[in-house]
DNA sequence: CCTTGAAGCTGTAGCTACTACAGGTTTTAT
DNA sequence: ATAAAACCTGTAGTAGCTACAGCTTCAAGG
């Protein structure tokens, strides 16, 4: 019945994903990956499983989940059932991390274009951007 | 005529700043902060000069600056000179930079809300931030 | 002066999330 | 059969700290 699927080798996996092939083994070797099958010489065979769950990793890490977070959801979609509001959680916290460093950054980029604008211009002996890094406030 | 400037222990330039001890010695370690002068015993003792230059790094750190570039504006800041022109390429460098992870950063801000928002309220079977994970686009 | 507790010292290892070798083996195409 | 491409393992490096362990020094009280 079932044609025997097809399976690809480390590199091909890395170019259908855009994952470098030392980040696969890595997730393997932290147990993002599941081991793979190997050729008698000890090379990697992944299947179309590796190939969705090195999607949804890459897709989570995308959105910035740090590989906690990822971890924890690939457990969560692992294991069948209500994980819900258990996804949710994961997923409002780290929203709330992303809209934290979003403020910093959104200051930041004021601050910055501010500082920027008043060099600009300047030929001036002391660069007030160089001043306003020295003084407080 | 003049008093000899009172010299502060590490810890007290740490509580002044803000810094803890051990990033202190890393900036000094890595070359941002001079030697300071030793006690007998082998303590450090630090001037306000060293206040005002670890209070620049710190400022600089809060606004993104690498410790690369924060090392850059060091050296334009001490070596005096015309040095607007620098800075500003660091400057502008950085806030191309920080303008990018700003792109970044709102993308995944939205992504991420829509994503919670439709998570919100389903005691679903299949969660849809999950499915949204393993489906592509 | 002596003691004690706080503060300081060095050096090393750990953190996140990869990335980049070196030095070898296997696979694949000719 | 050979040669090049791909793959293997293991280790070390990146940024920017942070956290020990195991010791020494300093400052204040008695």
């Amino acid at each position: 019945m079932a044609v025997p699927p097809p399976l690809m080798a480390i590199g091909a996996l890395s170019r259908r994903t855009g994952c470098k092939i030392e980040t696969i083994r890595y997730y393997e070797r932290i147990g993002l990956l599941p081991a793979p099958a190997r050729s008698r010489g000890g090379h990697r065979h992944y299947g179309e499983g590796a190939l969705k769950r090195l999607d949804f990793i890459l897709r989570a890490r995308g959105l910035g989940f740090p590989l906690d977070s990822v971890r924890g959801l690939l457990d969560l979609a692992d294991g069948e059932g209500r994980s819900c509001a258990q996804v949710e959680r994961i997923a409002v916290r780290h929203l709330k991390d992303v809209r934290n460093k979003l403020a910093d950054i959104l200051v930041m980029e004021k601050v910055l274009a501010e500082m920027v604008a008043e060099c600009r211009g300047g030929t001036m002996p002391d660069c007030p951007l160089i001043e306003a890094l020295f003084n407080e406030d």
